[in-house]
RNA sequence: GCGGGCGUGGCGGAAUGGUAGACGCAACGGACUUAAAAUCCGUAGGGCGCAAGCCCGUGCUGGUUCGAGUCCAGCCGCCCGCACCA
């Protein structure tokens, strides 16, 4: 055997991917005899290379199942590709390549890439969302939720992007333009499809708190977002005609400190009081080129503009106040309208100040004197330990009182009613974009909308289009739109508008346990296989994605496609990779392999030795240039490396500073474990000889139970997603069998040679689901026929985990002075005697008095002076 | 503004209220080598001391406790998410 030889990895890791395809390894089969184990990473968009967040988060994902499988389960662990979106139609405009092509294209490279990571994935259930065979069924899960009124076409406003003529998201505009052309963005009504995932919006909200394997952050976060609110839709007499205003407010305790209304720019009535008032409607054009970017939005002043109408209060007969159009009221929250209090809201307080409008303070504290009390620049908002003032028959109560009291009142007058809101909205998830999941819907002059018939799916996407012009391709394909309406026969235009690709991910870990079913979902498939049982990925997608996904589960259980509400049932939010970043002296951002020491040891560019500065460690990004490419990585150190390295050293909810020293660390590691088991297996008993003795004497037994300490830690840090902890322990076990010598002749014997096998076995097993390949490779060089991934983990014996003497440390006065070695589970007289008679602390408590003695079996002594 | 997280050696990080700094990285000393790399052995929170040992030390200030990195209160700093949501 050459031991002497460096491992080499490329050769070895391409040998075991060969081996484990080969024997279909992985392939995943519903088998009822055994209980399953679905691991899902959060799957790729194919932008065309991996990144280091993709090999941190597959790395994560590749031990829990291979650790699981280990453990016995029927694990399902599948591979597929977020396939549709933008960055195909770019690269079509700007490079001329088909989208389809440009994307397929991408998955070749990608799933290279990732194969050669060595991930025990599944990839016969590989799927492509942009691929007919899947959007064919997304298809029909969009007709069934059509039918079940869970989707439906409405106006809404949009962001228009005129140059490019497309809607863009929020975050796509950036103050107040379009992120690509620039141009001023619009505000446009456009006909849009809605996911209707405000009918589940208390599901959601409620079903939280089973997710007890969710990061607490991420379920904080979906509750915000869904934002439930309990408060009072009332309704204000506007002076001198017959209709009424309404108003939501979560604060109609603080009703008489009303001073006016306020109404958003969309609102009905400031619409009609545009069309009166030329001053209204030059307000009300303001407001909507107000930029809907985040900063415009922090940094306007409130403004608003008086419609001249005036409501009553009711319950203070003949106040009246002014109705305002305002700027910072929403017309998609509530009614779109307010009463405004300026003393107890910090808005209607800028806005009260701006227009001289009183501010009277309802709300004061217990001890205050009410008549007293003044709000200056901030508004007085404590709702405990508080008292109503200035408010009639509302003084002296507590605001919840006041808030059950004015309900009470204006419910029993018909005149409000108590309303749950949410800040939730409806998905809108039409795009005016072409490579996405075409809507399967039909315009009928006399139908109207018209859905595609089920046997007419998929409604391709057509191949012949071109990105010359701005806008969506589809919209000028007049031989792909035209079709007869299903309904009545007449000429009519299919929708042009395809799906959000939040939509592609919503269903997909449902459709990989049947991914060519033909039907969105098997029946038995899916009971076997769902929930995920982990579910891995950014935190980024805490909110969106994992409440869409959500809210399909319980659409398609709607539709009886399925009979759970929850697709995870554990989640796992893994930290980014970062680096370094570095600036040369213009100014520009430079990749870490143009750096590199000059003599004296300063960064510096390898091209010219001009200085480089080293700014702070930022999460990888391609604008910063601090990235390192995966495969460059892998190709060097091979992909044990490139794991071994992502596991070791943070917990992996953190960020990794990812560094060129930890990953040659990383890299002797497997070297060293490489020669060490090989140099050690010499002495080691034949695979499947001798079990070696229970509980052994000397040097033996302390390998021995080393070993199966290492065992359950390790097994214990896996199941808690502690990786870099089960790295840690399988160091210091390294370092136990570094430390072992050969017996002498005389020592040699069977039972010890077994001893050694057991330990060697079980490192090279624990390393197993981390770098799998040099694992493989050294099991088999121990001598086994059969595949270290087809192997069950090891078990420890729990006689031997439990040390036989513990070290306790004795303190005097809580300052420690000294420790003793003791049996374990000694009697605590004894330890206590042992503790005092140590020569240290004897002479730290010196002539005192020693109180009390606290002994903490196993663990401590404290002796009180 | 609201919500959440974090603050421990030169660095990443360990530590059921019980010996702070496991394990790793970087560093330093030594062995091997003509030399280097690789490898192996050793040192290592700061300070004082020949040593035994002592003092200080987990962002800051207090508190609870026999005992606090850990629990509580109040600050400071950093990071993340959300945000005119009435």
């Amino acid at each position: 055997m050459n031991t002497s030889a460096r491992y080499d990895a490329q050769e070895t890791e391409a040998k075991w991917q060969r081996v484990w395809a080969e024997r279909r390894t992985f392939e995943a089969s519903e088998d009822p005899g055994r209980r399953k184990y679905y691991v899902l990473e959060m799957f790729p968009y194919p932008s065309g290379r991996i990144h280091m967040g993709h090999v941190r988060n597959y790395t994560l994902g590749d031990v829990v199942a291979r650790y699981k499988r280990a453990k016995g389960f029927s694990v399902l662990h599948p591979m597929g590709w977020d396939a549709f979106g933008l960055p195909a139609e770019n690269a079509a405009r700007d490079q001329g390549v088909h989208p389809a092509a440009w994307t397929y294209d991408n998955i070749a490279n990608m799933r290279d890439e990732l194969k050669a990571m060595g991930l025990s994935l599944d990839w016969s259930r590989e799927l492509a969302t942009c691929h007919p065979g899947y959007y064919e069924q997304q298809q029909k899960l969009f007709l069934d939720m059509y039918e079940a009124d869970l989707v439906y076409q409405r106006e809404s406003w949009v962001n228009w992007d005129p140059v490019d003529h497309t809607v863009l998201a929020n975050e796509q505009v950036i103050e107040g333009r379009g992120w690509r052309s620039g141009a001023l963005v619009e505000k446009r009504e456009l006909s849009q499809w809605f996911f209707r995932i405000t009918a589940f919006a208390d599901d959601l909200l409620e079903a939280l708190e089973a997710l007890d394997r969710w990061p607490p952050q991420v379920r904080t976060m979906q509750r915000n977002w869904i934002g439930r609110s309990e408060g009072l839709t009332m309704s204000f007499e506007i002076v001198g005609r017959d209709d009424g205003l309404d108003v939501y407010t979560t604060r109609h305790d603080t009703i008489f400190g009303a001073s006016f209304m306020a109404l958003s720019a969309d609102h009905p009535l400031a619409s009609e009081a545009a069309d009166r008032d030329p001053g209204a409607a030059e307000f009300v054009a303001e407001c909507r080129r107000m930029g809907t970017s985040e900063e415009a939005i922090e940094t306007a002043e409130k403004k608003g503009y008086d419609t001249g109408l005036r409501v009553r209060h009711p319950f203070v007969e003949g106040r009246e106040l002014p109705v305002y159009i305002a700027n910072f009221v929403l017309m998609e929250y509530g009614t779109g309208a307010i009463f405004g209090c300026p003393a107890h809201d910090q808005r209607d307080l800028d806005f009260a100040r701006q227009y001289g409008l009183p501010v009277l303070p309802v709300v004061v504290p217990e001890d205050a004197d009410a008549a007293r009390f003044r709000v200056g620049d901030e508004a007085y908002l404590d709702v405990r330990n508080v008292v109503l003032a200035n408010s009639r028959f509302l003084d002296g109560l507590s605001v919840d009182a006041a808030k059950e009291a004015v309900a009470e009142r204006l419910e029993s007058a018909g005149r409000g009613k108590r309303t749950v809101n949410y800040r939730l909205r409806d998905w809108g998830a039409s795009r005016q974009r072409y490579w996405g999941c075409p809507i399967p819907m039909i315009h009928c002059g006399d139908c109207g909308i018209v859905p595609v018939p089920e046997e007419d799916l998929p409604v391709l996407l057509p191949e012949d289009v071109t990105f010359d012009k701005p806008g969506n391709p589809l919209d000028d394909h007049m031989a792909w739109r035209r079709v007869d309406c299903p309904a009545c026969g007449k000429p009519s235009l299919r929708e042009t508008d395809t799906l959000d690709t939040f939509v592609d991910s919503s269903w997909y870990f449902a459709r990989f346990c049947s991914p060519r079913a033909d039907a969105p979902v098997d029946e038995t498939a899916i009971r076997y296989w769902m929930p995920v049982d982990q579910y891995i990925g950014g935190i980024e997608h805490a909110i969106l994605h994992l409440l869409y996904s959500r809210f399909f589960m319980r659409a398609m259980g709607r539709c009886g496609h399925l009979e759970f509400d929850e697709p995870f049932s554990g989640l796992f939010t893994q930290g980014m990779v970062c680096h370094e970043t570095y600036r040369d002296g213009d100014g520009n951002w430079r990749y870490p392999e143009e750096v590199t020491r000059d003599p004296s040891g300063r960064p510096v560019l390898a091209e010219s030795g001009l200085p480089v500065e080293i700014g702070r460690s930022e999460s990888m990004s391609k604008s910063k240039k601090n990235v390192v490419d995966p495969s460059s990585i892998i190709g060097r150190y091979g992909a044990d490396t490139a794991r071994w390295f992502m596991l070791s050293d943070s917990p992996p909810e953190r960020d990794l500073e990812w560094t060129d020293a930890g990953v040659s660390g990383a890299w002797r590691f497997v070297q060293r474990l490489w020669r060490l088991v090989q140099e050690l297996s010499v002495h080691a008993g034949e695979a499947g000889a001798g079990r070696p003795p229970a509980v052994p004497e000397g040097p033996d037994g302390e390998l021995r139970r080393a070993a199966h300490r290492t065992v359950a830690a390790v097994g214990d840090d896996i199941e808690a997603f502690r990786f870099n902890k089960a790295v840690a322990r399988i160091h210091e076990f390294v370092n136990v069998l570094g430390s072992w010598t050969p017996p002498g002749r005389a020592e040699r014997s069977d039972e010890a040679a077994a001893v050694l096998r057991e330990a060697l076995e079980a490192v090279v097993q624990l390393i197993g689901p981390m770098t799998p390949h040099v694992a493989e490779e050294l099991w088999r060089r121990l001598g086994h026929e059969t595949l270290l991934a087809d192997t069950p983990w090891p078990t420890a014996d729990p006689e031997l985990i439990e040390e036989e003497s513990v070290t306790i440390g004795i303190q005097v006065s809580g300052k420690l002075r000294g420790t003793i070695e003791v049996a374990r589970d000694s009697d605590e007289a004894l330890v206590r005697e042992a503790a005092l008679a140590h020569a240290n602390v004897r002479r730290n408590i010196g002539d005192r008095t020693v109180r009390k003695v606290i002994v903490v079996p196993n663990r401590i002594v404290n002796v009180v002076l």
